[in-house]
DNA sequence: GAGTGGTCTAGACCACCAA
DNA sequence: TGGTGGTCTAGACCACTCA
């Protein structure tokens, strides 16, 4: 790590080369979803980096949401398995603000191909094998999202109805547990749409209801998509919140 | 700046106080958007601190797209009057992803009071004068936005369609050139809507066609709402974008 | 070449946490 | 009490921009 490459047309920042590594320790499992990583000083001994440049690439990771720092205990690696972070990505949430209740309802989980537009989003061939899974969401008892899930089969093998309800419905977790799969990153496009048959019956709607459709993408590190979702929402009393900066 | 209160029960970290410095300079127009602010080692004299702490609190601004940072160059105070930053707070892209021609159609602007609900949204009080601007946002020659725009009266003393035409329709622009007021954060709650009368006719729509509904709440600095607004979308052939971490 | 932000280091000390 | 992350400093040097 002396060879700082200065002038090198592929120059980058000493932490930054530093965060690669940290990220292929993640990759590689070396630390494993929800475990403690090295000191920061342990870090600097282990790359011949001064703890200032390690924690400059444990900033970058952490503000990424991928390590978690924690004062007087250390620096863990993120998961979708804590109570608080298990819904990072549900951006839904009650008119009035009230918390509430969210159960699954799962509808089927069979298998399919892959058509060109779902092989080019996920980045496999065309007729790859697929995992396809349908499920309603209800928030206080009440039906509002139905939810249709697409992964690929290879990396989720065995991946069935059994063991979704075994992890009572939680996808992001599941992934984790079972698979060590994290997802770090999505990218969601909203449009608004008319509920049609199947649809309009299982949220118990007219045909026509305005509904909320949300498109979504989940990326594990390396920019690698594993996961295809489509939610349709009844947005009479919840609203998709953001915030811009 | 030397006492640290270090154990005080408020205690806060030194760049934060710094932090709280410059935007009070922001705040009182010491420095105009768009404008250079002092060197890091300039404003380290001033504030009798090291040039590493006043880069931290420079950072945490620059984070938040306060002021923006340029190697060689200077730190400069944000503005929406940039090109390629003038539509940052516009999440809504073609589907094919193609760039397009915007263009603004301003229907009405004129004086209402503040009803109960804006007045709380806004922070105000009952019956406050407010502007009302009702305009059509047009994408390559095709209406796709029908946006109602409500302001405080007080702050934006003057504004008529005389002046929004002379911005070309470009708000946040017109606020910070005009007013000095600059919009640094917003909040959007969206929902699906039917189209109802007005709307439909403006967008050309059949009654009840489904559209995107973006209620947006813009602060400036201290956080306080300056602006409310209700945007109907036609999302046909366009999507609202949004990355999640 | 002078000035700006960006990187990197080494070291001191503080705040938080657990045993 | 010892270990962890968090703050702050002082100083050296690099990369970028512009005159």
């Amino acid at each position: 790590m002396t060879d700082k490459t200065y002038n090198s047309p592929n120059y980058r920042p000493l932490y930054d080369q530093i965060k690669v590594l940290l990220t292929q320790s993640l990759i590689g499992g070396e630390w494993r979803p929800g475990e403690m990583i090295p000191s920061e000083i342990d870090l600097a001994a282990r790359y011949k980096v001064s703890q200032g440049t390690v924690r400059k690439a444990i900033d970058s990771l952490a503000g990424e949401n991928i390590l978690i720092r924690r004062q007087g205990k250390g620096t863990f690696v993120a998961t979708h398995n804590e109570e608080g972070i298990k819904l990072r990505f549900l951006r839904l949430t009650a008119v009035d603000g009230h918390k509430e209740a969210l159960q699954n309802e799962l509808i089927s989980c069979s298998k399919t191909k892959a058509d060109n537009r779902l092989a080019k989003i996920l980045e496999l061939k065309a007729g790859a094998a697929l995992i396809d899974v349908k499920r309603l969401l209800t928030f206080s008892g009440r039906p509002l999202i139905y939810d249709h899930i697409i992964v690929p089969a290879a990396p989720f093998k065995g991946l069935n109805s059994t063991r979704i309800e075994e992890n009572n419905g939680s996808m992001y977790g599941m992934y984790e547990t079972e698979y060590g799969i994290r997802m770090i990153r999505a990218e969601e496009r909203l449009i608004a749409v008319a509920a049609t048959g199947e649809v309009a019956k299982a949220l118990n709607l007219k045909l026509g209801t305005p509904l909320l459709s949300i498109e979504r993408v989940s990326y594990t590190y390396g920019d690698k998509p594993m996961e295809w979702r489509l939610g349709l929402c009844l947005t009479d009393d919840h609203h998709y919140m953001n915030e811009l900066e």
